[in-house]
DNA sequence: TATCTTAATCGTATATTTGCGATATACATT
DNA sequence: AATGTATATCGCAAATATACGATTAAGATA
C-alpha cells in the first residue's frame, strides 16, 4: 500500500524534500561542518572525526554527492571531496521563495 | 545491528538534523507552502489540497508539530494549524553558522 | 437522542534508511 | 610480483518512514 506518492508533487517542492533529506541526518551535519571549517578539500579523514565505520561514511558521503551539496574527485588511492556551494544557495533560495509570502502577512497568524 | 547512533552527535547537529528531517517529504513541503501562502488559519482543507488520504495528511501534520515547525489549535470540531515562525528562523540560524566559515574560505576550495 | 462532520489514532503492509562486516578495486610501496 | 592503504560497493539485519482503511472521539446539527 505505501507506493510512493512523492511523484505527485511539484518539481520544486521534490528538490526542496530532497535537499533537506541529504541533512536530515546528523552524520551528515558533521560531514559538511568538517568540510565547511577546514578549506582543503578532505578525504577519509572524515572517517577518524566520526563514530561511524568507514562503509556507513562512505555511504553517507554518497547521498550527500547525490544530492548535489558535495563534489567528490579521486586524487591518487584517496577521494578528496568539498562542498558545493552553489547548492546551498539554491536551496536557500528555494526556501526563501517558500516563506516570502508568510514575512508579510505573519502579524496575521491566530495560533 | 542498525542501532541508532544518533546520539552520538552534538546536539545542535541533532537539531538541525531534525529540522531537515521534518522538511524532507514533499507532502511536508506542500503543507508549509499552503500555510504560508493563507494568511489565515487551516484545517483540513490541507486534505483536500493533496493527493493523499485524511490519515496520512494528519501523520504528517503531527510530524510537523512535534518538530516544531507548525503549532495546532482545536477550533470546534475542527483542527487550526499555523507556521512557527520563530523555529524557521532558529534553523536559518542555524544554517548560517555552519557554513559562516565555507564563505571566508571558499576560494580555496580545491574541487 | 440520533446522526453528521472533522480530525486523530490504530493496525497493517510495504518501502526506505541506517549501520556494519566482508569484499572488491585501485593506486602505492616494497 | 607481493603487500599495504584508502575507499567504494555488496549483502544483510534492524529500525524508521510512508500510506491507507478502519476505528475512535468530540463537537455540531437535526
Amino acid at each position: 500500500m505505501a507506493f510512493n506518492k512523492k511523484e505527485a508533487f511539484t518539481i520544486k517542492e521534490q528538490e526542496l524534500a530532497d535537499f533537506a533529506k541529504a541533512m536530515s541526518h546528523p552524520a551528515r551535519i558533521a560531514i559538511l561542518k568538517i568540510l565547511a571549517q577546514r578549506n582543503e578539500c578532505i578525504c577519509g579523514d572524515i572517517v577518524n572525526e566520526l563514530p561511524l565505520a568507514q562503509s556507513t561514511v562512505s555511504q553517507h558521503l554518497k547521498e550527500l554527492k547525490n544530492a548535489g551539496l558535495i563534489s567528490g574527485t579521486i586524487d591518487g588511492p584517496r577521494s578528496c571531496y568539498c562542498i558545493n556551494w552553489k547548492a546551498f544557495e539554491k536551496f536557500n533560495a528555494g526556501m526563501n521563495s517558500l516563506f516570502d509570502s508568510l514575512k508579510i502577512k505573519n502579524e496575521k497568524a491566530c495560533c
